[in-house]
Formats: structure tokens, sequence, C-alpha cells
DNA sequence: ACTTGTCGAGTAACCGGTTACTACGCCATT
DNA sequence: AATGGCGTAGTAACCGGTTACTCGACAAGT
């Protein structure tokens, strides 16, 4: 109406309540002695012209907490959105805004990010999600680690290799290792010995940590991991079902049970396998692992994630006062949801 | 080690370059003629003390884009997460910073968000997700648009009925109706003539939009809507299960095909069916809604939403100059993505 | 009556940047 | 030699808050 209308600044309020900057300051924050009288002729000042701090400004001359960032691949997977909104709500509860962003895997944009959380005074900044892990990506965190440690910002590491003692970082992850281990015993002691791992991608950290709980599983069991059953495999449901329909064309089905690295090439390869005309689980057992909701709708025997709280412990952690060079990693614990993708061999039944 | 380490501000790499800070903060910006040499020195100083800039002292004296602040019900919802994804991404296309909220739909931390949000100086408040239309609901949406046009943010509903003209707030939805019709159409014409509408919650505006589309399908075809199979049932997976199973349980089935109100909503019911028996779909019809997830992994045939587009949409509009006073609703138009649920009655096959 | 203490409010410095304005040195004119 | 113009760099005001310090008025103490 009238122009662009400068915004309210408590000037204005001063004026219009016929006091100074300094007592509408401790009107509103009301830790210093202000007279009643006083305090009602700045409140109404206030509510008359609609007045509302600028907290960019605030945070200058007073110590603020900063915003919790949050950095994945991509919001619209469930496994990112399940510890987004953990982070969220710890975020929330400990009085933090929720920075989000996502860089689609791209290390640029992550890097970019970064440098902006800096500029920001960001409190905590939180990475998630696998990695291939090289130098190239040591180097990258270990420069990050020191950059936000310098600007006062912590970083941690949610599902990511830690970058050991002496590099400022904290790191949360699941027990990946312990969780494909009791998984793929659950297969063994289903009678199954013939157990395909799909999903192998060498150097990606989810899938080592999982593939090597598989084997260990293996080999406690007398069994010597069979290097055919273990099978390439993007983690995405088209490269499931790609994969697994390749396998069943491939000649004569070596295996009785699958391990799919998550439940979303689980539940390609369920495709995959249906459409060969093939039954689950009586043709074929499978188990997935994460327990996101693919899995609940397949029927899928599944690794269940703590997801949510790991994104609360990520959080808490980067808040709390510990020394980010000496802190071990903490690792969530997992357990197996039992559904129905599973058929027990040999004895009975 | 040597105390808190206060933070490298410019003046101190003024001091150390030994230049005003004037000529540290113009040769970092690039916008002002400096000396080449002194401008090597200001990097050098730039370089050696790790200097960040305080992004929120610029903000300070220089006008910069503020932040797109989106608040949900929560993330770990694909209807959300893939809209929040949207909303990113068009975010950082623009050059903002993403902030994120999640209610659990509670108003009180609505609220919260939205005054937090006008003290931030956000650029966008964008509010997701269908809620109950009634009257507190439109005060309070429209004591939040005033409330932040006041203080120079925009305020973006998405998936929410628009406030009408006169209130300064945008809107970007899909058209449900429509799409129930369409997809309503699609059972009727594969000989379907008695459907069971699940999902039915009065007041409730998303469901309230997809029912008309529903009973106006079925008027189209001259059918008149039967109340007795308007099945009441809240938007999540396991109300759809119970309320499918009791349906099935109260006596004789009357109904050949099913028109869940959401995805998730059919994939609890999907389940009941089976329990129940009964086969997907020689034995039952059934149709969703939103295109998430369990879906594609149930074979559903649904109603697509261009969930990302309508995020992107939010921000574009948010950050354009459209008056929020007069810009009519956005409306995303859907189409049908046919699977396997559905099975043709009558004539052949 | 004079000192002292307390209460409430104002003045001004400060947070960390940007930038309008000023000042200085040097070269080209006249 | 005096003047004007240009290119750099410095000074200080400003953005919108908070708060240390100061000050005046009034009540209590001796």
């Amino acid at each position: 109406m009238s122009g662009p209308a400068r915004r309210v600044t408590i000037r204005d309020v001063a004026k219009h309540a016929g006091v100074s900057v300094a007592t509408v300051s401790r009107a509103l924050a009301g830790d210093y002695p202000v007279q009643p009288s006083t305090r009602r002729k700045v409140l109404r000042a206030v509510r008359e012209l609609d007045y509302v701090p600028n907290a960019q400004a605030r945070a200058l001359s007073v110590a603020s907490p900063g915003a919790v960032a949050i950095v994945v691949n991509s919001v619209n997977t469930a496994y990112y959105a399940y510890i987004a909104q953990g982070v969220e709500e710890q975020a929330a509860a400990e009085g933090r805004l929720s920075l989000i962003c996502t860089t689609g895997g791209d290390p640029e944009r992550e890097l970019a990010f970064v440098q902006t959380m800096r500029e920001q005074r960001a409190e905590a900044v939180i990475l998630v999600g696998s990695v291939i892990l090289d130098d190239d990506y040591l180097q990258r965190m270990t420069r990050y680690a020191h950059a936000l440690a310098a600007s006062g910002s912590r970083l941690v590491l949610c599902s990511r290799p830690p970058l050991g003692e002496g590099v400022p970082a904290l790191t949360v992850g699941f027990d990946n290792t312990g969780g494909a281990h009791a998984i793929t015993a659950h297969l063994l002691s289903a009678g199954h010995r013939r157990i395909l791992y799909l999903g192998l991608r060498p150097g990606h950290t989810t899938s080592d940590t999982r593939v090597a709980g598989y084997r260990a599983a293996l080999a406690d069991h007398g069994i010597e991991h069979d290097p055919a059953l273990e099978t390439r495999c993007d983690f995405d449901r088209r490269s499931g079902y790609t994969a697994m329909k390749q396998r069943l064309a491939d000649g004569p089905r070596d295996f009785t049970a699958v391990f799919a690295a998550t439940d979303v090439i689980a539940a390609g390869a369920v495709q995959a396998i249906r459409e060969h005309g093939l039954r689950i689980p009586d043709d074929i057992s499978i188990v997935g692992y994460d327990d996101v909701p693919p899995a609940e709708d397949i029927g899928l025997t599944t690794v269940h994630l703590p997801h949510t709280e790991l994104g609360r412990a990520a959080v808490r952690l980067a808040l709390s006062s510990k020394d980010p060079l000496t802190e071990p990693p903490i690792m969530l614990g997992t357990h197996i949801v039992v559904r129905s993708s599973v058929k027990r061999l040999g004895s009975g039944r």
C-alpha cells in the first residue's frame, strides 16, 4: 500500500513508546528490572507496530545457539528420510533450527554446503550416507573436519567410516557387520547353505561392512564363501531387479536363498523372482536389510535399523561437550524382523 | 589448545595484511578496484588465518536472500519427503538455504515455527499437508499470512485449500478431484459398478476432494453413490488394514473394487484382503492414490502425483514477484499409472 | 542536612560486516 | 607552477540488536 514498508526496528518501537531502545530490549528480555507501567507501554507499542526482533542481529551481539545442518543424498529415500526425521526432532528438542541440503551425491555441492555452513556459523554439520572409501574421500573429510572445527562447528559422520583419532569428527553408525552376520545366521539356521549375496560394491562402505558380516557368519558355520555367489549390484530397485533377472536367466539355480544388501534391492529382486515364475519363500527365500517401507509390504524378513534414533544420537553427540578428537564412534545395534520371506529347509515343514 | 580461540574477524585479517577493513571487504567482494598487489596480500592473510566471513553479519548490512522454510508433519512419510525434496532442490537452485520443521501435526509447533521464521527473516514459509478445514484452521492461517507478509516473508500453502483473495498467501496443490475422477472412471470402464471408497474423513481436505471426484465419476456414469460403500478410515497403513479387515468380516461382499484414498491405505487393505484368502485382482480389484513406494511393490494401479514438482513450484512461486493477494492457486495435473491390481469384468478375459 | 544506596532509565560502545564519503598521490593539462 | 582528474585506500557511519556504564531521583540512615 504505502511503499516498500521498511521493517519495524527496535528504535521505532522505542520512539513509539517514548522510551529508549535499551528499555525496549530489557522489557522484552525480562532479565532486567523495568517499571511495570513502562513495560506495558513497550508491549503496547510492540503490539501496535507488530514488531518482530531480528534474530540475525541478535545473534551478532549475543552468542545464540546455531543451526543444525544435515546433508544427505536425497530426502526422498526412506533411509535418509528416517534419519533426517530424527535429526530434526532432536534439534528442535534442543532449540535448534534444522538446515537441510541434498547433494544428489555430488561432492561439489557437499563442499559448497560445508563452506556455507561455516559462514552461517552452524553448530553442527551432519553428513549422512555411505560412500566410496578412498583417499580422495578421506582427504576431503579431513579437510572438512578441520575447517569446521576451526570455525566452531562440529562435524558428525553418520553411517560412514570414522576418520580416526586426531581428526575432529564425531561418528555414529549402525552395526552393519553384526546385523549382516545375524541375518545370515538366520538363513543358515533355517537350513540354507547356498546363499546369494546381492549387492556387492567393492569400496562402498555399506556394502563392504555387510558382506563382511555375511562372510563371517558363513565362516562360523564352517562354510567357505563362494565368490560366485556374491553378485555385484547397485543400491537401487532397478539394479536389484536387473541383477536378479540376469542371475535367474544365466543358468542352473545354485542357491536356495538370497541376502539382498538392502530392502530396496530386495524389492527389485522379488519382482524379478516372481516374473520368473518362482514363489517366495517356497522356491526361493530372501532377506533384506534396513527395514524400510517396501519390506513390510512384500513380507520381507530383514534387519531393522534404528534410523530415527541414529539421527537423534547424531544431534545429541554434536551438541554434547564430548571431545571430537578422542570420542570413539557410537555404534547402534540392530535386530532381525521376521516376516514371511524365508522358508525352513530340510527338517520338516 | 590455546583457549577458546576467538573467531577470526575481518579486522584480524586487515591487521594481518596491513590494510584497512574496507580494503579487505572490497578485495573479497571484488566489486571495487583494488591494486593487484594489495589483493594478493589480503588473500594471503585470509588463507593464513582461515578467515570465514560471518553471513549473519553481512545480512545485517546488505539485503541478502533469506532462507526457504518448509513445514511438514513428518519427513519420514514418502508423500512429504518427495515434496520436501522438490523444495530443497529448487531452493538450492535459486541460491537459498532450506530450513525444515516437522510438527507431528501439532499446531503449537507450527505456530512457534512461523514465529521463528519471522525472526529469521525467512523469504518463504511453505506449509505442506492436508488439514481439517474448520474455522479455527482458517483463522490461524489468515493470521499467519498477515503476520508473515508484515515481516516480509511469503506464505505458500501446499496441498491445502486456498484462503481466498485478500489474504496474502500463495497456493499450490494437486488436482485431487480430477485424479479421483479419473481413477474411478478407470474402474468403471473396467466394468466395476460397486466400488468401495476407503478413506472417508469428513472435514479432511484431501479426503473430501478425492471423494468428490469419486462421486462425480459415478454420477457421470449414472450411478448414485451409496453411502454404505464409503468407509471411514484414517490415512495410515494400520487403519487401512483394520478397516478392510472389518469390512470383509462384516458380511456379504457387496463390492468388486476398492478405491483407497491413499496408497498407504491401499497397502494395509491389500494385506487384509490377502489374509482373508482373497486374491488381487482376481477376487477384488483395488486402486490407490499418490504413487508412493508401496504402490510399485504391490503392483498397485494408482494416481501419480508430481510431488517433487509441487515442491519446486511452491518455491518458484514464493520467489517470484506474483502478488499473493490476487495470484490464483496453481493446480498441478495428475495421471493414472496402470499396474496389475485391477481386473476387467464382464466382457471377456 | 548530608551521605549513601537503590531503582529505573538513558547513552554509547560493541557484535562483524558493507559502503558512502574523504583523502592522498600521481600524472596530464593549461 | 597551479589545477584538475583518476585510481587506491582509509575513516567512519550504518545495519539492528544487547549491555556495560552512567546518571538522576528518591528513600533511608546518621
